[in-house]
RNA sequence: GGCGGAGUAGCUCAGCUGGUUAGAGCAGCGGAAUCAUAAUCCGCGUGUCGGGGGUUCGAGUCCCUCCUCCGCUACCA
């Protein structure tokens, strides 16, 4: 028996549920499903966790504004996320929501902690405030008109006000977090990120106002109901919420510190500043490894509702497919740098590198197969020099992928799989299987196991990322479902000459431009 | 302003600690093949490596300077 792995506890951020998932979303919870699943093939037992953040003034406005309540409109949308998390095959083990009952339970638990460990006192928060913003804003960021009104950045009005706050002792971390970065070179990625936020906290930190008593759609604080926890508080608590703390405590054992946050570039302070002060402060493990991916664009602009070229990803898997999307987004951009949507570059993806690359690769390699070895795996001679540099780098490539995913280059791994893909291209195309049938059938036989066998590899390696399609691709090849997992990759789990194969079919369809009605 | 990142073929980008004729994919042009989802394979690039200066036997790769674009510069997330 396989030596127990580590277990592997990821997360997404998760989504303001304040109105529809956008592909932004999507790319998101794809990428995480990637990891999860390349985890998962290794071996490991993973949890994997994504869902909604619920609270805040915004969705209390929103509510009343749809005549709702606001658990009735964080419920409506939820839904859709995780109906779109369902659509894209995403393989999460729960779908969080902070509404959840043991979720509220895990924040005010830690807000205990910390106050316990004193580093939580009552003070008042004054400024300019936008109620439309739900936000304070320095007296620099704000505009006088001559008439006497002030305004915030956006436009929205604001007034003078002063809150009863509670704070969180933030500048007391300053040198924790310092030592943290240094301790953990790998705990914020990518590079550039970790910059930032290193020159972010170098200057200084000034104490967090965590708690507000204007709205009450929110967390109660312990034993002072009138205030709610400031949301990020809440958020940011789901992580530990999601491992049983603090009632289950084997589980929380077992599952934290996280191994991986997943989150957008936007929200990376969150994450590798308050988070991890927050749980130094409750005495809690920091998280391995919180990773910041980039944002999509529309043809290089900025997705914005206002500009109208904001993607539905219902829409978007609809014209596409699931796992064109879904392998169009990781290839197209490297992980955690800003990427470019544009219809021509998916449908490019889409046609080159699935339906003409691997796509026919399996289809004219499995269709000999079907007519000349009676649609079985066919067994092998002796292997040439050919043969045996086209296996070999089949079976150099468990290290490169698993390289990649140890540095998050999800993008590197997909295109290692695809330079082999090609390769097995151009040494298909160089042994002319189709001619070794009148000349030298055992020699077609060989040719066509090695295609085939490279093919399982590329499938087997290519389930993170394209789930459906890859299954389908071992479905063809006889492969056993419980033969997929990693450690049949290579010598471990070569075709067994003789499998049957059921008849090929087309796998990745290629795009073809709807008629355009005149 | 300060800190950080980036500027390489039509497009998207690789090029680690400086070293033979600067690469890949896509697009384009020409050819081959016909097993296959008209897919595949082969061949074809005189690119001021953002501008200028410098160090070096030798720089896309180091130093200086200038230009352009982007991110961060706290309590909206």
């Amino acid at each position: 028996m396989a030596p127990a792995k580590e277990p592997y506890y990821l997360t997404t951020a998760i989504a303001y549920p304040n109105g529809a998932p956008h592909i932004g979303h999507v790319y998101e919870v794809i990428a995480s499903d990637a990891i999860a699943r390349f985890h998962r093939l290794e071996g490991r037992e993973v949890r994997f966790l994504t869902g909604t953040d619920e609270h805040g003034l915004k969705m209390a406005q929103s509510a009343a504004r749809e005549g709702v309540t606001p658990f009735e409109w964080a419920t409506r949308n939820a839904d859709r996320f995780r109906a779109m998390d369902e659509l894209y095959g995403v393989s999460f083990d729960r779908f969080i929501r902070t509404t959840d009952a043991d979720h509220i339970a895990a924040s005010q638990e830690l807000w205990r902690r910390m106050a316990a460990n004193g580093d939580i006192y009552l003070g008042r928060y004054e400024g300019w405030y936008s109620v439309r913003d739900e936000a304070y804003f320095d007296e620099a960021e704000t505009t006088r008109h001559p008439d006497g009104r002030r305004t915030a950045p956006s436009g929205a009005p604001v007034e003078w006000v002063i809150e009863e706050s509670y704070f969180f002792r933030l500048s007391a971390y300053q040198d924790r977090l310092l030592k943290l970065y240094e301790d953990e070179p790998g705990f914020i990625g990518p590079d550039a990120r970790r910059n930032e936020v290193l020159a972010f906290v170098k200057r200084g930190l000034a104490d967090l106002s965590i708690s507000r008593t204007t709205f009450d759609w929110g967390v109660p604080v312990p034993d002072d109901p009138k205030h709610v926890m400031y949301v990020w508080v809440d958020a940011l608590t789901n992580y530990v919420t999601g491992t049983g703390f603090p009632e289950d405590e084997d589980s929380f054992r077992r599952w934290w510190p996280a191994d991986l946050h997943v989150i957008g570039k936007d929200i990376i302070r969150f994450h590798t500043v308050y988070w991890p002060a927050f749980l130094l402060s409750a005495g809690l493990p920091t998280p391995k490894r919180v990773f910041a991916h980039g944002f999509l664009n529309n043809k290089g602009e900025k997705m914005s509702k206002s500009v109208g070229n904001v993607l539905d990803p219902f829409t978007f898997a609809e014209t596409y497919g699931v796992d064109a999307v879904r392998y169009f987004l990781l290839r197209e951009t490297p992980f955690g740098q800003d990427g470019s949507y544009s219809h021509e570059a998916i449908v490019g993806r889409i046609n080159a590198d699935l339906a003409n690359d691997l796509g026919n690769l399996a289809q004219r390699s499995l269709s000999m197969i079907a007519k000349n070895s009676e649609g079985r795996a066919p067994e092998p001679a002796a292997f040439s020099e050919a043969d045996r540099a086209m296996l070999a780098s089949v079976d150099a490539l468990p290290g490169l992928v698993r390289k990649a995913f140890d540095d998050l280059a999800l993008h590197q791994a997909l295109s290692a799989i695809w330079a082999v893909v090609a390769e097995a291209n151009r040494y298909f195309a160089g042994q002319e299987p189709w001619a070794l049938k009148k000349t030298d059938p055992a020699r077609m036989a060989t040719v066509l196991y090695v295609t085939a066998e490279t093919v399982r590899n590329v499938a087997l390696l290519a389930q993170p990322f394209t789930p459906a399609s890859a299954a389908k691709l071992l479905d063809l090849l006889g492969v056993a479902e419980d033969a997929r997992g990693f450690d049949r990759l290579g010598e471990a789990g070569r075709l067994a000459p003789g499998t049957a194969f059921p008849a090929p079919q087309p796998v990745f369809p290629r795009f073809v431009e709807p008629e355009v009605a005149a």
